[in-house]
DNA sequence: CTGCATGCAAAAACTTTGCACCGCC
DNA sequence: GGCGGTGCAAAGTTTTTGCATGCAG
């Protein structure tokens, strides 16, 4: 189990209240406001810490920094290709460990699945001849 | 459908040949010994391009450096936490795309899947008291 | 006091990009 | 000759890290 610190619990606290997955910066930015001191690196150090401990967890992109998720359960991540927004995706069985280590001789001991494609918002500002 | 160029063509011949889902570095250093003047920027902008036409995988790593699958189909990998090796896994339906969709009101057009754990290899060689 | 955590800034790691040149059609 | 592709190097982005200081037990 990992120890305390004022900052740790600081972020991890303000992270469990975000759904939007924000990035390192995000965070840094909103809890200067509440903590004009710390700094981006303790923001790394302790969102890696926390993701190490799955206290929450890392949300890994393409190109752009990555997110974090106070959810740590294992469910899929939506990728908007247009807006770039993260969004959580609700499916049934989105736990495929089990599949997937029937037949595998390793030990599976985490997965992250990812989505890609048009969100919702997107999808109907696109129209026809746009 | 992209059109060929020298490079282009080379990168891709090279990877399909590959089943070790290698990085952009170790695929210009290989392809260094028969064009020893191809750039690193060339394989950067060539690996781009193929995988936006979808001819090639970009496979997105937690922390290293991404890596590049000739095999284009919807198939999961696995990172090995000890070894950090990237393998192909085999699993039945990896497509999860119509269960994802079925409760989504945007549009799916693609899907990765990773694993973690613990390879083959690296669980055989530790043994307790390791 | 002791040790871990922090702030700060520099550096590392990876990838993209501007630009002049080259080669193909 | 025009145009896209390339090589090179510089710059960009994101993340990590070394080090002196600070704070809690």
């Amino acid at each position: 189990m990992l120890k305390h610190s004022k900052q740790r619990d600081a972020i991890f606290l303000f992270l469990a209240d975000r759904k939007d997955h924000p990035t390192a910066e995000t965070i840094y930015l909103e809890m200067k406001k509440d903590y004009p001191n710390i700094s981006l690196g303790t923001v790394y150090r302790n969102l890696n810490l926390l993701s190490q401990q799955n206290e929450i967890q890392k949300i890994i992109s393409d190109g752009g920094p990555d997110r974090f998720d106070p959810n740590t359960k294992i469910h899929p991540h939506f990728f908007c290709t247009q807006c770039h927004c993260v969004l959580d995706l609700k499916m049934d069985e989105p736990d495929m460990t089990p599949l997937a280590q029937k037949e595998f001789l390793g030990t599976i001991t985490g997965q992250k699945t990812y989505f890609f494609g048009l969100c919702p918002e997107c999808k109907n500002n696109t129209r026809k001849g746009d």
